[in-house]
DNA sequence: CGCGCGATTGAGTAATTTCAAATCTAGTGG
DNA sequence: CCACTAGATTTGAAATTACTCAATCGCGCG
C-alpha cells in the first residue's frame, strides 16, 4: 500500500482533530488497507460484521434484502466516508445488510476491537468519532424527516443538491431504492421535470 | 430540585461508565433542571435551539411542522432518553422541529457549550456521548429501513415492539404520524389485525 | 350533561406500484 | 472498430394502495 491512503486518512482525522507524528503512528496500526474491485461484496447477509470501513476511493452502497429479492438502500458511501453494518458490528452479531463496490475502490478496514482501544487510549480518537457519528445522527435525522414529508420528487431533488457527485455516478434505479421509490416512478418524476 | 433527579441522572450515566462523587458533583453543575407540563413546548421552530434534553420522567414528541401545517413526528422520548433538536443544535443555527409535551414531565437541560466541555473535560463523558450516539445512530438507521422496506401494517407492530410502553401512552394519531401514514389508513390496518 | 378530542368508517380520488414491452447505453470480445 | 449482450431507462396500461374529505361514534374531563 503506497503512503497515499496514510496521508489522505491524516487529514481525514486532522479535518476534526490535531494528531501528532506519534500518535498518528498510533493509530495507522489500527488500520488495515484493502483494495476492492466493482461488484465485490465487503459484507453479506449473515456474516459476521467483523469490520467497518472508512473509504479512499471508490464508491459503495449498503442495502437491506427483503424475502422477495428487493434492495432497499440504506446508504451511498465515497470518498471519506464510513461505512459498516453498525446495528451487527456494535453488537457483535450477524450482518443483516450487503455492502458492495460500484466503482473501484480501496478502502482502511478497521475491528470494533482497534476501534474502542483507539477510543480509550486517545481521548482525541474518542472525540472524534463522537463527532463523526454526531453528524451521521443528523444527516440520518434529516433523511428520516425528508422519507416522512417529502414527495418522491422533492426527495430526488433534495438528493441532488445534498450529493451532487453521486447522483451523476450512480445509476438512477439505485437512486430509487434509496428514495422509497419504484424506478419506473423516479424515471417519469425525470422526465416530468424536464418541461420546466 | 429534589435528589431524586440527580440520583436517576447517576444512574443513567453509569449504565455506560462509573465515575467517582467528585466527577458527578463537576457533572452537576452542566445539567439545568426544568419541570414542563403538558402541552408545553420545549423548542419551537425559529427558536434558538440552546439546549438539548435528558427527560427523567413525562412524554415529549418531536415533530416537523411543514408548509400546510402537517406534523410529521421526528421521535417520541421518555425517561432516560434525550432529545434536541440536534441539527439545529450542533450547528448553532434556528429550530426547524418542535419538541411538545404530552404528559407533565421533569427534564435536565444541557447546552451544547456544556456537552463540549463535559466532552473535553472528562474523557469518560465523551465516551458516553459517544456509546449514546452509536445507539441512537442505530436506531435510526432501523427506522430508515423500516420506512423503505416495510409496509404501514409492518412498521406498526415494528413499532409494538419496540416501544411497547410508548404504543399504550400515545394517541394513535401520533403513532401515524411517526409512521408515515394517514391516521385514518393507521385505524383501518388495527381493525384488519383484529380479525386475527 | 355536554364539549372536544380522538378514533373509526365510508366513498371517491390521487398517487404509486406492478407487470410487460420497447428503447437506450456501456462494456466485452472478436 | 463493430457487433453483441447485459444492464439500465423509459413508456404504457391496469391494479393496488393510501390519501382526502366528510360524517359518525365514543369517551373522558370539566
Amino acid at each position: 500500500m503506497n503512503h497515499y491512503s496514510w496521508d489522505n486518512l491524516r487529514k481525514h482525522i486532522e479535518e476534526i482533530t490535531p494528531i501528532s507524528d506519534e500518535e498518528f503512528e498510533h493509530i495507522k496500526t489500527f488500520f488495515t488497507p484493502k483494495r476492492v474491485k466493482k461488484h465485490q461484496y465487503l459484507i453479506q447477509e449473515g456474516d459476521h460484521a467483523t469490520f467497518e470501513f472508512l473509504i479512499m476511493s471508490g464508491i459503495f452502497r449498503m442495502f437491506y434484502l427483503d424475502d422477495e429479492g428487493k434492495e432497499y438502500i440504506v446508504q451511498f458511501a465515497g470518498e471519506n466516508w464510513w461505512m459498516a453494518d453498525y446495528q451487527a458490528y456494535f453488537n457483535e452479531k450477524k450482518a443483516t445488510l450487503h455492502i458492495t463496490c460500484m466503482e473501484d475502490a480501496e478502502v482502511l478496514c478497521m475491528t470494533l476491537h482497534g476501534r474502542e482501544t483507539l477510543s480509550s487510549d486517545l481521548h482525541k480518537m474518542e472525540h472524534f468519532f463522537r463527532v463523526k457519528l454526531t453528524k451521521g445522527y443528523v444527516a440520518q435525522q434529516r433523511r428520516i424527516i425528508s422519507l416522512l414529508s417529502s414527495t418522491p420528487q422533492q426527495r430526488y431533488e433534495e438528493f441532488g443538491q445534498l450529493y451532487p457527485h453521486m447522483i451523476q455516478k450512480i445509476p438512477k434505479k439505485y437512486i430509487a431504492e434509496y428514495l422509497g421509490v419504484s424506478r419506473e416512478t423516479l424515471s417519469r418524476l425525470y422526465s416530468a421535470n424536464k418541461g420546466r
